[in-house]
DNA sequence: TACTAATCACCCTTATGGGGTGATTTTTTT
DNA sequence: AAAAAAATCACCCCATAAGGGTGATTAGTA
């Protein structure tokens, strides 16, 4: 059998730190070999302690969980991060992701779900409580009554991609002015009047 | 306490299907209402078993289970999609979502686990696989060595939402010169000469 | 039948986008 | 402290793209 997952925390509450370093040191094939108050705290030593998984809480002094990940990842590449917080701001969440994080849950999950969550992250997976999964899912899905019709929804895709009317034209197979025509009718329909604008309702709108 | 979750399968392979009614139909707070073997003979009759959540397979004859999601939406607005399916296809997966899939289950899923998805999805959860979350994370992470610098990236970010050069200027409160500088800039790293290939190109390699 | 979607046409003007070249200042890394 | 990278600004050029206005045809659908 392989060792134990070597786990650091950074997290600023002290109750908490020692609640989840005493948790997760207890618990089979998990060793916490660091736990540090706030990420500046964790910089100049935690190379050293080679984690696999880094417990990460966002709302920290100093430079904040959002931050740090990137940061943490430079001084750990194959370092795992898994955050854990209170809030569910989907902004925050896809910022977190973006910036490389493995998981997100929040802290009312139960100790052995984050116990599991470790384990999985470690092993490739990607965790994440029930709420976040679904804020995730809503974040891919359309808006179902769009006013814009298929061809219409379609174009405005191509403008996002930044792609002009006559590559438009030519990857539709249809005119230039058929293209301008459609483009004004999706200014209409959005009551937008340049590229940018329309593509900002649209999105604001997940039209696209 | 409540009343039972509808349940209704389209599912092709009749061995499959079967297994899934009879397994759901025995599980507590759980009836299966119908089950067909193609979205196209569900079409017709669906409307009338009034499930609360359908289990649909990708892979089938006919209207395959993409197409069908928005149209069973149209039919049944209120209804949740659970999608269970052998591939885990990245672009499937994120089809399905923005086609209004409320959750992504792979077959291998253990049955105690669908049936807790089904009702994890009727409370307004978003199920999904570990394999399939691993997916989805991915897909929002960036690259974390970019050729791009910071400002270069948030340019192109800005340039991705169809901002113009004034735009890009005003918003960053630096000049038109300096926008049009760190452009040329990109396009060389990126060994591109237009918006909609420097857009391209950096999805494809995750910078933006 | 009337409405929407999708197609194409021609008028107009302005500003934008992209190429070339070079320099200065600030920040970061070594 | 020195070197490298990032960020800033400037001025040359020109083709064309973008957006506004107005209108028409065809096909499909409610």
């Amino acid at each position: 059998m392989s060792r134990d997952i070597r786990v650091s925390i950074i997290e600023d509450d002290e109750t908490i730190r020692q609640g989840y370093a005493f948790l997760i040191g207890e618990a089979d094939g998990y060793e916490v070999v660091s736990h540090y108050s706030t990420y500046d705290d964790a910089a100049r030593k935690i190379t050293g302690d080679k984690p696999d998984v880094i417990l990460l809480d966002i709302e920290m002094p100093g430079t904040n969980g959002i931050e740090a990940i990137p940061k943490l990842k430079k001084l750990l590449p194959q370092c795992f991060i898994l955050i854990l917080t209170v809030y569910e701001s989907e902004k925050q969440i896809f910022n977190a992701l973006e910036n490389g994080a493995s998981g997100y849950l929040t802290k009312n999950t139960p100790p052995s779900r984050i116990i599991e969550s470790i384990k999985e992250v470690k092993e490739g997976g990607g965790p994440m409580s029930i709420n976040i999964a679904k804020l995730v899912i809503k974040s891919f899905q359309k808006n179902q009554e769009s006013p814009l019709s298929k061809r219409e929804t379609q174009i405005l895709e191509l403008i996002r991609d930044g792609k002009n009317r006559s590559q438009i034209a030519r990857e539709l197979f249809i005119d230039l002015e058929t293209v301008r025509s459609h483009v004004k009718n999706i200014y209409l329909k959005l009551d937008v009047n340049s590229r940018a604008d329309a593509i900002k309702t649209a999105k604001e709108n997940k039209l696209i």
